[in-house]
DNA sequence: GACCAGGCACATC
DNA sequence: GATGTGCATGGT
């Protein structure tokens, strides 16, 4: 744990909250839409989620009973416009499974689990990465997790904070060896970064000169 | 019409 | 262990 970036990645977040202000995260009514959105935002524009949480929910399917008990089929057509349909249908039917073999299909039971165990439980159902399972933990579970995504590796890769690979553990054990295990900061942080990268730092696009980070950064 | 979006599992070398 | 590929819609 070095002081420096812990100064670095406390100014930042000041820089990004400031900027920006709070941002609402996540933008789901209950752990399970939440979860249900963690799993169909895969690879996905939110926007496309939202319609399909919408269908969803005209579908009266945004509870693990409910979606326990209808056809993998009728499924992948209600999720349609969020892409990878199929996939997602089976991923979303995956989850909802585990949730009822461990947790006799109580999520509050399931939030009663420690952070590590239940971790690695979700992790281990087929579908769900370490960045659907810690958003899960995070934004469903109110566990203090660093959430890691595409927008945050990009940050820091065009950012001199941090040295040397950034796959996903390293990453995300550099905010999290740096920062106060505090699920609010967590959350707020991670979703100012994905609010910078959407507007600052997409795939083809360097940091500009409007950029909030732009004057310590490249 | 190309590119992109809040990944993941699986095949292949 | 690293790298490549399939999965798919809708907005810009």
């Amino acid at each position: 744990m070095t002081a420096s970036v812990a100064r670095e990645l406390r100014n930042i977040y000041r820089k990004l909250y400031c900027r920006f202000g709070p941002q609402h995260w996540w933008p789901g009514r209950t752990r399970f839409e939440i979860i249900v959105g963690a799993i169909l935002t895969q690879n996905t524009n939110w926007t496309n989620v939202e319609k399909a949480i919408r269908n969803l929910r005209q579908a009266r399917l945004l509870n693990p009973r409910r979606m326990q008990g209808i056809s993998l089929k009728k499924l992948a057509s209600l999720i349609r416009p969020s892409g990878y349909y199929n996939i997602k249908a089976r991923r979303l039917k995956n989850f909802v499974a585990f949730i009822f073999r461990e947790y006799d299909g109580s999520l509050a039971r399931m939030a009663r689990e420690p952070l590590e165990i239940l971790r690695e439980k979700i992790l281990s159902v087929s579908g769900i990465g370490p960045e659907t399972a810690d958003s899960i933990l995070l934004y469903a579970f109110d566990k203090p997790i660093f959430v890691i995504d595409a927008y945050t590796q990009r940050i820091v890769a065009r950012h001199p904070l941090v040295k040397g690979p950034l796959d996903y553990d390293r990453l995300q054990g550099v905010f999290m060896n740096h920062l106060p295990h505090d699920p609010k900061l967590f959350n707020e942080y991670h979703a100012l970064l994905v609010r910078l990268g959407k507007e600052f730092c997409r795939k083809t696009r360097l940091l500009c000169d409007a950029c909030p980070l732009r004057e310590d950064g490249k």
